[in-house]
DNA sequence: CTGTTAGCGCCTTCAT
DNA sequence: ATGAAGGCGCTAACAG
């Protein structure tokens, strides 16, 4: 490796390099350079050559001015720091590198103020369009209408709004709450006790009525008192709710949680108890976090598919980009998987695993 | 909200259309929306205020064109869903953000194949600066030598390579190992094994290290039999060493392990074969990942400040970026944190909680 | 204090 | 089959 000053940095070739070097004219060689069919093969051939030898590289900077456009998207998740939105973000960098695009990612850390700024810098700093899950705070989201009315598709994923008319892609929820329990009811499990989420957001709310609507659709016995509410959704309140329900007259002998982090916490508690999971009690999460898998005994989940949900949102953005149309308002539905483990009674660690 | 239809994306003004408006030249208009001195301040009030009415808001396109940078950083790592490296993306998307900088995230997939192209991706995209975490083939990184020689800053971090000059942001992974096993020996515990990673990988040989130097310093029983090598870092691969260990004849009473997730798979085989953590044996993981704390027993970890290595690692590239130097060779090393919980002895589980 | 001019690198009519 | 010329939007000498 050759060992020059570090500041020397040298000045990059031109299209007008090439053409006063070859002697030819700037635009011959732009149009050599894509093989323009009105160019002589025999010119395209030194042009290419040159080019290659001299390790042309187009200024994208000019090119993309010129162009009015990017080929970057932006994505903006609550919380980086997230199983779940790391899938997705994994997933729509993928398809987006794979169709020539970069992704600039930010979060919101589920603050409004956060989110305006994130998303303003990603506007000006030009993306060809944006996908995001909005924070907790977000309601009318003016700043990610602004997108929209510069052109840019916006697609809502996962955490959204229906005051904003943009394509969404969510996970369906109810029909993942509905799934675990009609497992744990086909297990053998009586009593089913549901520790929700807060009410105010969509997902745990969608949950807690596909739990709600398995137990009545299977002429299961239900209690408002076997449905407690967490605050800040926390393995503690997992623990505290569990020792609650078990120590009260009526204990119910299975737990369908709203994330497996409060899943633990409840298994925290039944094995201190004393109680033999899944064999007393049975135990299932939500979001099949990666520590579902590892943990003993492993927790059975629902699999959101995030890495998927980021792919397809990817796609949908891609095309409208390509399309250069802001005319879809579709929403897309993903199924989640059940992922059965041994905390709700199967005999291996991995009956079913993840795709 | 305006029902306007959707493809009607309003051409946006430009300083000519302010100009032309207000009778003015282009380029005062360009100087009035700075501030500079040389304009008068009526001028200055009308342009801005003109401005501000019709939402003027500048191409930003255009601007970086013209003064050829991006305010773009570009962040490669390995494997984006991993709690360390998202820890890393958060903290330097944090630091980037404040100073009016996005981040493009890419993944190596820890394949160099893959490496290259998105790091191309990202030259051609034109970035300001990149910071990478390489993968586990990258040897020689000539493609993360043209970032440099076209005058870009790279910062390596967390895997790196010294065939690249550039600054380096590491955890000092020996003393990390040192004082973890420093830990159990004042635990009290007299005959410590170590579940290491695979050699050829820098941060396990030097966690290795650290291990066999505290053991050496402290006058402490060891023996290559405790020493056993991961190929794939899995919590089978504990499971199954802890096994082998305990069940030889001269079993240990403490094991230090390459990582949480290899630490749980120990401890799933000493909770089924009857030991008591820490009563009879400690556990010691590394990284101290989220499910770290929410297991039980709940596993004491050393922590990587993985955001502050993103923090540190973006607020060094700004700095070269604005100096436009990049005479920067430092190493910069962060110290790790042990983060001590129930399975090496602590009374509650949170005697020490990461910062 | 303000306007004129030139140009960043590339693409794209239009002409030859 | 090739060239000349204009312009994307903005900035920054250089002139007045």
């Amino acid at each position: 490796m050759q060992n020059r000053p570090a500041e020397m940095e040298k000045r990059k070739l031109t299209l007008k390099d090439i053409a006063t070097s070859l002697g030819i004219s700037i635009s011959t060689v732009s149009r050599a350079l894509k093989e323009h069919p009105d160019i002589a093969q025999e010119t395209i051939d030194r042009v290419k050559e040159y080019a290659q030898e001299h390790h042309y590289v187009p200024n994208y900077l000019a090119v993309n001015f010129r162009k009015s456009r990017t080929f970057n998207i932006g994505l903006i998740v609550p919380e980086l720091v997230h199983h779940f939105f790391a899938n997705v973000i994994s997933g729509a960098i993928a398809v987006a590198n794979k169709h020539g695009y970069n992704v600039m990612v930010s979060q919101s850390n589920d603050r409004l103020a956060d989110e305006v700024m994130v998303s303003r810098a990603m506007l000006n700093s030009s993306v060809d369009g944006l996908l995001i899950s909005i924070s907790n705070e977000t309601i009318e989201g003016l700043h990610i209408q602004e997108f929209m009315d510069a052109g840019k598709p916006v697609i809502q994923f996962d955490k959204i709004t229906d005051l904003l008319d943009t394509p969404k892609v969510i996970v369906d929820d109810f029909d993942g709450a509905y799934q675990a329990v009609k497992h744990l009811i086909h297990r053998g499990y009586k009593k089913i006790a549901h520790v929700k989420g807060r009410d105010l957001v969509k997902n745990a709310s969608e949950r807690c009525q596909g739990y709600v609507k398995a137990l009545e659709n299977h002429g299961m016995e239900s209690s408002p008192d076997w449905i407690k509410g967490c605050t800040d959704i926390s393995e503690q309140e997992g623990f505290d709710f569990a020792k609650e329900l078990m120590e009260s007259n009526n204990p119910p002998d299975a737990f369908f949680c709203i994330t497996d982090l409060v899943a633990l916490g409840v298994i925290r508690y039944l094995k201190q108890a004393g109680y033999q999971i899944p064999k007393n009690v049975g135990v299932m999460g939500f979001s099949n976090w990666h520590l579902a898998e590892v943990v003993s005994p492993s927790l059975s989940s629902v699999d959101q598919h995030g890495y998927e949900m980021g792919k397809m949102a990817t796609e949908i953005i891609l095309e409208m980009i390509q399309k250069h149309s802001l005319d879809n308002h579709e929403t897309y539905e993903l199924k989640t998987k059940l992922v059965i483990r041994e905390s709700t009674g199967s005999v291996q660690s991995n009956l079913v695993t993840q795709g």
